[in-house]
DNA sequence: CTAGTTGCAAAGAGTTTGCATGGCG
DNA sequence: CGCCATGCAAACTCTTTGCAACTAG
């Protein structure tokens, strides 16, 4: 699968090691890339490959309508559950804890088997609620 | 918005009717419609008047590849948390209780504001654990 | 050397849109 | 009657693919 360590590849791997747990568009990725000796479909290839290897995830929003890579440097990531900031992009994990207490509860009650890997939570993180609070307030004024 | 009341309009809303809760993508609408009098075109506007209307919900798995429209007659349901089985598609309300107590957990902890409307939990329900199950007992037999 | 990888451009899938016609109220 | 919605086909966006040239091991 990822059999040789190839110049593009390398060009991609260390962009995404730059911005770690961030959304990024293909559109953004290909942008950040451009008079870097890397082609769109290179881009898409290798994303796909490290997608395989488990270092990068795929998340969308809105349905569907954007789809985002996130990279992630961390192998232990893969057994937590992921919150994604709507406003910001980034992503945080979850308290072991409380995604236990949530997986316990989803099968004791509807006897759902939650899976961690394709879940993912979205909502507001701390800064960006404090954020809009006041551009709320400013606009108000 | 949904000024109109159309033929074709009715002819959707129909067939989302007989279809609550589940997993439909643009293409099973399509097909489920094909030899009635609505074209693609109106599918796909009157499902995004629904969407605005709250009736139905845009989701999506696998990270965006594959996108699905689901119906939800009921009011009630904009407040809760769903359940979306990878499986066989269908959507269930997760327990007010433990919804509340997880919104309550990831703001305790992590100052996280969890949006209800945009976040699914992925996993597998009773049904299709049991059916999964007997499937492999049979392969490894 | 030889198989995986690249770039390019063409092909695809899925969805949206412009415009003239038709239908709801 | 006036405005909204429809159908069709063309346009679009995003992504994938075929193929010859290239390069890592």
């Amino acid at each position: 699968m990822a059999a040789y360590v190839t110049k593009q590849r390398r060009i991609l791997q260390s962009f995404l090691e730059d911005h770690p747990d961030e959304s990024l568009s293909a559109a953004d990725i290909a942008k950040g890339l451009t008079d870097q000796s890397i082609s769109v479909s290179a881009v898409y290839r290798n994303l796909a490959a490290l997608e395989e290897e488990g270092k990068v995830r795929r998340v969308s929003r809105s349905g569907g309508r954007e789809i985002y890579y996130q990279y992630t440097d961390t192998e232990s990531c893969r057994s937590h559950l992921h919150l994604l900031c709507k406003s910001c992009g980034a992503t945080y994990h979850m308290d072991k804890a409380d995604a236990d207490q949530l997986m316990q509860s989803l099968y004791n009650h509807e006897k759902f088997a939650l899976d961690t890997v394709d879940t993912v939570l979205y909502g507001t993180c701390e800064a960006c609620q404090i954020r809009e609070r006041m551009k709320n307030k400013h606009e108000k004024a």
